[in-house]
DNA sequence: GTGGTCTAGACCACC
DNA sequence: GTGGTCTAGACCACA
C-alpha cells in the first residue's frame, strides 16, 4: 500500500487518504479482508498526526468500505462490483458526476473526449488482479496521482 | 434561471451556485451573452447575503465563464464545447474524475453501469434545448479561441 | 516581507498587496515554497481587515502564484521565469503594456528613455538577490517555453 | 479617428476612450492641434452617454493632453516626445511599469522576451507620419485594440 | 493556530 | 440601478 500525499494540496489530508483507499479498492488492489496499516503506523509513515488517519478510517468505515476493531485493526470490507450501492448513494453520486462532467464540457472538452476519459478510467479499474493470476493487464494505473476528490 | 440550493449541504452555498451555473452552461441553457441576475437580486431571491452570490460570480469569472461589469451586469462568456480546455485543466480534472468513478466502483456500481451514467449525463448536455424545438443535433463542438484560467 | 501600502491610493488595498507580492516573486525575493504571513497576521500588521488580505491571497491563488491551505498557510507556488505564461495571458498583457508605454510617450518621454526604463526594471528582476552575496549573474534565463512573437 | 470600445470589458468606458486617445497621441495619429469630435458627437457615434465622453475628455485634460473650450471643442495639446514629462509623472509611471513587468516575469515570461515586447511596442509608436509627408511608414498601426489600461 | 464561509452594513465608481 | 471595496463579527474545518 504505497500512499503518497500532497501536503500542499487544498484537499484535506484525511480526504486524500480516503481517496487513495477508495481508488485502491476500485482498482482491486485492496479486496475484502485486506488489512490496512494501523492508524499510528500509517500516521508515522506519512509524518502526520494519527488523529488525521483516524478521521480517514472513520470516514471509510461510514462509507462501508472498512471495518475497524481493536483486535484485527482495519480491514477492507467491500470488493469492487460487489453488492448493490447503498440506498441514496447513486442519486448523490450522479449529482456530483453531473457537476464534474459539466465542468469539463463548459471548459471546452467535447462530449466524446469526456466520455473517452471516463471509459479509460473505468477500464483501468476493470482488470486489476492484485497478485493472484498472472494478470494480463493492458493499461493498469494512471500516472500522476494528486489532490483528488470532486468536493 | 431557476436555481435551487440545499442550505444544509456540506458544499458551500457559493459553490452550489457556481455548480448550477456551470451545469447550465454545459447544458446550453446559458450561452455566451446570457445575462445572469444581479448579485443583489439573486441574493434576495435565494434568501442569502449578496456577498455570497458575489463570491460565486467572482469564482465563475476566474474560471472564464462569466464577465462582470457595472454596466451590463453578469454575462455568460463561454459556450459549451467552445475553445480549448485551459492548460492544466485536463490533468486535475482527470484526477477528480478518477476519484469519483472509483467511489462508485468501490460502492458496487459495475463498470458498464458507471459508463452508462457518464454517457447519459453527457448526452443530456449535448442537446441545446433552451426551449426551442427538440433539435436532433448530435454535438455542438465549435472551434474558437478563448482565455481560460487554471485556477 | 516588508510591505508598504498607500491607503490614499486609487488602487484597492487588496490589489496593492497583490502587486507587491507579484513584484517580490518577479524579483526572486519570494521563491516557490516561501511562506507568506497568515492572513490575520498580515492584516493586523497592516492595520486592515483580514478579509482584505484574504481577497489578496485569493487573487494570487487564482493567478497561480500562491497555494493556500489550513495546514501550511500561504506558500508561494511559482518561481520567476518558470513555466509557460498561461494561454491568453500574453495578449492581454501586451495590450496593457501598449497602453502604459503610450502614456509615457504621450507625456513626452522619448522612446529610448522608455525602453531604458523597461530594461532597468527587468534587470532588477534578473538578479536573484534574496540576501545572499552580490552574485554577478547577468540573467537567469530558465527553461521557459517559447511565446516570442513580435506581432 | 476610429475608436472601438468593448462594452463588456471590465475597463470603464471612459477609461477605454482615454486609453485609445493616449495611444493615438503616442503613435502620432493625433498631433498638437488635432481636433477631437465633440462630446455629444462622439457619444452618439459610440452609442453611449455623453457624460461618459465628458469624463474621458476631462481626464485627458487633467493629464495635459487635451485643451477644451466652447469655441474650438477639444484639441490635442501635446505631441509625442515633446517637452518633459510633468513633475511626478515619471515616478508613478515607473511604479506601474514595474508592476506590469513583474506580472509578466512572475507568470513565466522571461526577461529578454518581455524586453522585446517593450521594444516592439515602442517601435510601433516611433514612425507614425499622420498624413503630412508621403510617409514611408513600415508598420504604423497595431490592430486588435481592446480592454487596455494597467489599472 | 490556520484558512474558509457566511452574514451584515457602509460607501464608492460607473452608467 | 449595477458591481466593487472595505469593515466587522461569528462560526466551522483542519491539523
Amino acid at each position: 500500500m504505497i500512499l503518497s500525499l500532497d501536503p500542499h494540496s487544498e484537499v484535506p489530508i484525511y480526504q486524500q487518504i480516503r481517496d487513495r483507499v477508495v481508488e485502491a479498492v476500485a482498482a482491486g488492489e485492496l479486496v475484502a479482508g485486506s488489512p490496512l496499516p494501523s492508524t499510528r503506523q500509517l500516521a508515522t509513515d506519512l509524518g502526520i498526526n494519527f488523529h488525521t488517519v483516524n478521521k480517514s478510517y472513520d470516514l471509510l468505515r461510514s462509507e462501508g468500505l472498512l471495518v475497524l476493531n481493536r483486535r484485527s485493526g482495519a480491514l477492507v470490507q467491500r470488493d469492487p462490483g460487489t453488492g448493490p450501492p447503498a440506498a441514496g448513494f447513486t442519486e448523490q453520486w450522479r449529482t456530483r458526476l453531473r457537476t464534474l462532467l459539466a465542468e469539463a464540457v463548459a471548459q471546452g472538452v467535447d462530449g466524446p473526449a469526456a466520455l473517452d476519459a471516463c471509459a479509460a478510467t473505468l477500464a483501468s479499474f476493470a482488470l486489476p488482479a492484485p497478485l493472484a493470476p498472472p494478470a494480463q493487464s493492458a493499461q493498469p494505473a494512471q500516472s500522476a496521482p494528486a489532490q483528488g476528490e470532486t468536493r
